[in-house]
DNA sequence: AGGATGCTTCGCCCGACGACGAACGATCGC
DNA sequence: GCGATCGTTCGTCGTCGGGCGAAGCATCCT
């Protein structure tokens, strides 16, 4: 019967709403201990901790123990993208006109997504980087390279010190779920979030995925 | 709360074992009457008009009345992503060496991927067009060009006649889940399985996605 | 050592959902 | 028109799985 791969399985697994926020929570990349993981799902620990087994077991995430924690991240980047192209689907139904409560609001300014930045001003940033070819042109799940690294958008986000090209694409276009327009992501995405928060331009919300932005970078980039 | 496109729902739709049969039934691209989605989900026929009602409700899947029959589709390509980069993630669990059954090395050799081609055949003929520099090299997920159509190849494959370029990218790579590398996806992808169908060179084996591949097409790209 | 904290296992309850048979519309063929 | 076919709705049953509290380990702190 099946020559197919099973797409049942990891469906179900991400299709528990205690288990999808669990998910969604750790699409930022970063490990998170099980208690942390069991508030975020709303869940108690009993049963945040059953969740987070089949998890495990069905290979979406990865636990690693660390001292009497165990902290558990997503397995992978492909976990990541289907995450995502699954968010992407998801919005065909409540059309949601976001803008309504204040955490909305500052999702769609700024957020991490998985290991980069997204919402309008990573729009901001990528179109100015496009605009002055430092990389070339972002497209949805393509991906592009970097042009230049000597502009003023450029320099003032480090592009000289990105990693060098290893597995990962350099430029990736990610498309925000937000804008609907793809924003920068990759191996050079990554680097920019990087840059934005030691530098102090952006910095984590507890509890959220939305990024407090200064006043000097706003002014800057927000469309 | 949440900010955030809701995953739970799409992915529950997915994660149940006969509508996930129908869906990846249908990633062909093509519209399948309900009773033959029943049949291929091994349901009855209220069952399965059951799931197809969720399924729609959930507009993943769109219903089109033709006569006496309701012809069920995918209601779009970032659908057929999704399933796609689900499916991906699937074989982590059974790593299953694969040429066990004779539909596993049908399946293995060529079958249809949504409206295009996929398995061995279609990484031979990607590879070709890549080696003659007709398209640009492809990258799972990434999207690429017709770069010229006047290579041996290209002529016989009809890359003069593909599609102008509309909302589509003109050529993408798609995953190949049974040899770990991308095949050629996209506007061209769906033209070059169209011109071998109506050619002759490979045919539909009823109620499989698996194809039959001429002798004549088997020589000349098998790698 | 002893208590506190973090996580897991166990046992139980309950609601949700998938499955089917039977009955009901709708459409086609003749 | 009349049966035949296709699909749906209705009612019912069984089970799977998510939820929690209590108890059990492990690790850390002092």
């Amino acid at each position: 019967m099946d020559g197919d791969a099973d797409l049942a399985s990891p469906a179900r697994l991400m299709g528990e709403p205690a288990r999808a926020a669990m998910l969604v929570a750790l699409l930022d990349g970063r490990a998170l201990p099980a208690g942390e993981l069991a508030a975020i799902a709303r869940v108690s620990a009993p049963t945040a901790s059953a969740h987070l087994a089949r998890l495990v077991e069905g290979g979406l995430v990865r636990a690693r123990a660390l001292g009497r924690h165990r902290y558990f991240e997503l397995a992978g980047a492909d976990v990541a993208d289907a995450i995502e192209s699954l968010q992407r689907l998801a919005p065909r139904r409540p059309v949601t006109s976001y803008g309504q409560s204040a955490t909305a609001r500052r999702l769609a300014e700024a957020r991490t997504c998985y290991d980069h930045l997204a919402g309008r001003i990573a729009l901001g940033i990528a179109d100015a980087l496009v605009a002055e070819e430092a990389i070339t042109p972002l497209e949805a799940g393509g991906s592009g390279m970097i042009l230049a690294t000597d502009g003023p958008v450029a320099r003032r986000l480090r592009l000289e010190a990105a990693p060098a090209p290893g597995r990962r694409p350099p430029v990736r276009g990610c498309l925000d779920w937000t804008e609907r327009r793809p924003h920068l992501a990759g191996a050079l995405g990554a680097h920019v979030l990087e840059v934005l928060l030691s530098a102090g331009w952006v910095a984590r919300v507890p509890g959220d995925r939305s990024l407090r932005v200064s006043d000097e970078l706003r002014v800057a980039f927000e469309s």
